[in-house]
This record gives C-alpha cells, sequence and structure tokens, in this order.
DNA sequence: ACAAAAGTGTTCGATATACACCCATGT
DNA sequence: ACATGGGTGTATATCGAACACTTTTGT
C-alpha cells in the first residue's frame, strides 16, 4: 500500500472587512515557490486533527488547540509524487497574529480569499469547500464570532456575514435579529474608524449555550 | 509512513417500516465473526469513492454509481493491526435486494439501526456520523425518497420521516407539506396492508429539482 | 455645508404548529 | 360491531422580508 497520508488545514480570519486564509510558501517541489495550506504527513501515532495542528505550527507559528475535518481530499492525481491522500481542516481565529515562516515554508501570509494567486496541489478546491462549511457554520455556530476580535461593531459583524454568505443584508433586520438573540453585550466603547463611530460589543458565549440548549439556531 | 487506508460504506434502506444499514459478517481477524461495514483496502490508483464501491460489491453483490464521503476516523487505536484510517462513505439506497455473502464476507444482511450487535472497530461510531448526516441531508435532499421503493404511501413516508428525526410528526401537517411542494405524483393504485388501504404515490424528481433551483427547502 | 456611515420600528406575508373527527377495511 | 389505521381543514403564533429617515462625525 504505496498511500501516504496528508492533514492540511485552512484557517480563516476577518480582518479590515476582509475574509483571509492562511497560506505558506513552498520551499521544496512539487509546485516549489506557490502558496499552500499548512500541512504535511500524518505520522504513524499521530490522531489526524493532532497533525494538522502541528503542521500548522510548524509551518506559520500559529498555535491552535482544536480544528474540525472537512474532509478528506484523494484523487489520484492530485499529487505528481504519487498517491497522497489529505485529510483537510478548518480553522476560525478571531485576531491575526503575524505569521512567520517555519520549516518547508518560505512565507505565511494571510491572504484575502478572493483573490487568491495560483495555489499548489487541489488546495484551491479544498478552500472552497472550507468556505461551504463556514457558510453552513454561520447559521447554526459561533463561527461569526470566532474570526472577529473579542470587541468588535455590528457593522463589522454584518459585513463578515454578508462576505461569507455573499449577499446583501438588511442592516435593521440583522441587528434586529442579534439584539433579539441577546448574546451580544454593548460595550461602553466606540470605533472610530470612518465617519461615525460605531459602538462595540462583545459576544457571551454563556448565554450562547443556554440558547442552543433551547434549540434555538441563528436565522440567516 | 506505514499508514493504510481503507474505504468503508454506509448503506442505508428503509423496509418494513425500520431503517436498516447493510453489514458482513468478518471472515479473518480482527474482530473475526462480527459484523462490520463492508469496506477495504484503497487500491494505489483508486478514487476513495470508487474503493468504498467496490468493496461494496465484492462483499455484499449489491452494485451502486455513486456514494458520499463521509469523513475520515483516524484514531491510531481504532484498528488493532496498526494505524489503519478508514475514509467512511454513505449511499441510500430504495428496494433492499437480497444481499449476497462475498470475498471476506461470510454473510450479508440489512439489520435495524436500532438494535445493533457489537460491531467490528469503531463502525458503530461511523454508523452514528451517517445518520446524523442522514438526519441533515433529509431537509434539503431527496434523501427520504431515495430509501423507499419507487411507489410509497403517505404514511410510509411520514413514519420514515419520524423514525430518521426520532420525533412523532403531526399526520396532517405533514401531509399538508408534501401536497404543497407538489413533488407527488398520486397513483391510482393503493397498498392493502394494515387496516384501510393507503394511495400510493411517486416522487416527481423533476419538479424537485425546479424547487431546488428556486431555493425551496424542505420544511420539516 | 456636505458627504458618509451609524443607528432605529413597523407592516405584511408566509410558514410552522396545534388540534379532532370521519372513513374504509379486516376480523 | 368494532378495532385499526387512513384521511382531511382551520385557526393562531412566529418569523423573515421589505422598507426610509435621522444622527453623528470628518472634511
Amino acid at each position: 500500500m504505496a498511500i501516504c497520508l496528508t492533514a492540511d488545514i485552512v484557517v480563516f480570519t476577518f480582518t479590515d472587512a476582509v475574509l483571509k486564509v492562511l497560506l505558506v510558501r513552498r520551499k521544496k517541489p512539487p509546485h516549489q515557490g506557490r502558496m499552500a495550506l499548512p500541512g504535511g504527513f500524518v505520522s504513524e501515532k499521530e490522531p489526524l486533527e493532532k497533525a494538522a495542528l502541528r503542521e500548522l505550527k510548524e509551518e506559520t507559528g500559529l498555535r491552535l488547540g482544536a480544528a474540525e475535518q472537512l474532509g478528506s481530499f484523494g484523487d489520484p492525481r492530485r499529487d505528481p509524487r504519487g498517491r497522497i491522500v489529505s485529510v483537510a481542516h478548518l480553522a476560525l481565529v478571531a485576531a491575526a497574529p503575524a505569521p512567520r515562516a517555519g520549516s518547508n515554508a518560505s512565507q505565511a501570509a494571510w491572504l484575502p480569499v478572493k483573490r487568491l494567486p495560483p495555489l499548489a496541489f487541489d488546495h484551491k478546491h479544498i478552500i472552497s469547500s472550507a468556505l461551504e462549511r463556514l457558510r453552513d457554520k454561520l447559521d447554526y455556530s459561533t463561527a461569526g464570532f470566532q474570526l472577529l476580535s473579542q470587541k468588535f461593531s455590528l457593522p463589522e459583524l454584518e459585513t463578515l456575514y454578508e462576505t461569507v454568505l455573499d449577499r446583501k443584508l438588511d442592516k435593521r433586520n440583522f441587528r434586529k435579529k442579534m439584539a433579539l438573540l441577546g448574546i451580544l453585550k454593548p460595550l461602553n466603547e466606540w470605533r472610530r474608524t470612518g465617519r461615525k463611530p460605531a459602538r462595540l460589543y462583545r459576544f457571551m458565549p454563556k448565554k450562547f449555550e443556554k440558547l442552543k440548549e433551547e434549540g434555538i439556531l441563528f436565522p440567516f
């Protein structure tokens, strides 16, 4: 069985009103010099998720505690070296710490999902799957809040939703629903970018847990 | 890299008002004599889905055209032989042809999902994932109809939904919604099991496609 | 003063849910 | 005749969608 297993990871964040994915520049062939998802070979006794997180840390310096499995990509010709099946993972991060390059990567960077350069292997395809999954998660999870820093304004949150769902939302309806859910704590701080300052909020995970137990979902 | 890849498949059907999964009895260790999902090692140049379908045919005689990937199960200790990662698949079938035993399997049978015997490996866990996926699919796909034979009665369809969703539905509301969708063609045939005969219907895939294009979902 | 983005309520239509009785058949 | 499961309609509550103007700031 000359089949090898890699674990790759798609890490999204949302900064400057743009959804970004964490990529590294490949040091070695194949696809040397191209941008690619962080990832690498799974070691023999290592759980798949751990392998993805380990590679992420090695290649970008970003240390995360968990990732969710996206699925496996096993087209026999996806890697020119031979049969290499990739188990793709997904993670969302709030603040986007400046990535540092690591082993096997000569560069690590957050790139806007909308304007990606040509990527190695089928990584563009994997990112598409990840985006689709993110869209789904927006409806029933805290995905949206995980992508923003702890303090955020409602226009920021709305832009995030509009970006990921790829459609314009109604400002008033959006705010009404958020208010109704009661999972946002208004702060006495304002963000003074643009013209009129926007009030900042904090997400309240505990309230959200309560809602989930009651089976209430996000209405988008 | 001494990691091996298997492709396993969960095939569901719904007969006699019961949801069933297709299992085979293992001829060889490990877990010799236990029931397990159809599946086996992926060959070097074989797509994952094809591997699952090939193993299904070899072990049960059931020949299917497609399966959807469920995810990969890679706990390092899931297989006593060593590191073997399984890519699990899901398929739904209408009629349930009598399975025949094949290579590596001394028996193949449809077993009720609610009352499974002890299974090999983590296959019970895989079946749980498959069930969850099926529940999700019921809402936005033709999954329900794929599990029944071409002609079916509304009570049968309702029982199927109740079984998979694991809750009682209101007869009148259920029928109203189905009628509203307009994807069922009433036939001039009646099923005379039980007491009063139940009218039979046929699912109209074309109407369903039209609904999907309009973005209309199933309301359960 | 003006441009640009933040903030705010109401109305309406659609849809999910709750609910009770009659009907056709087999025994 | 009766037991069993098939079949039918209405009323109410909830939720999502549509929609326009005022406010605050920077230039």
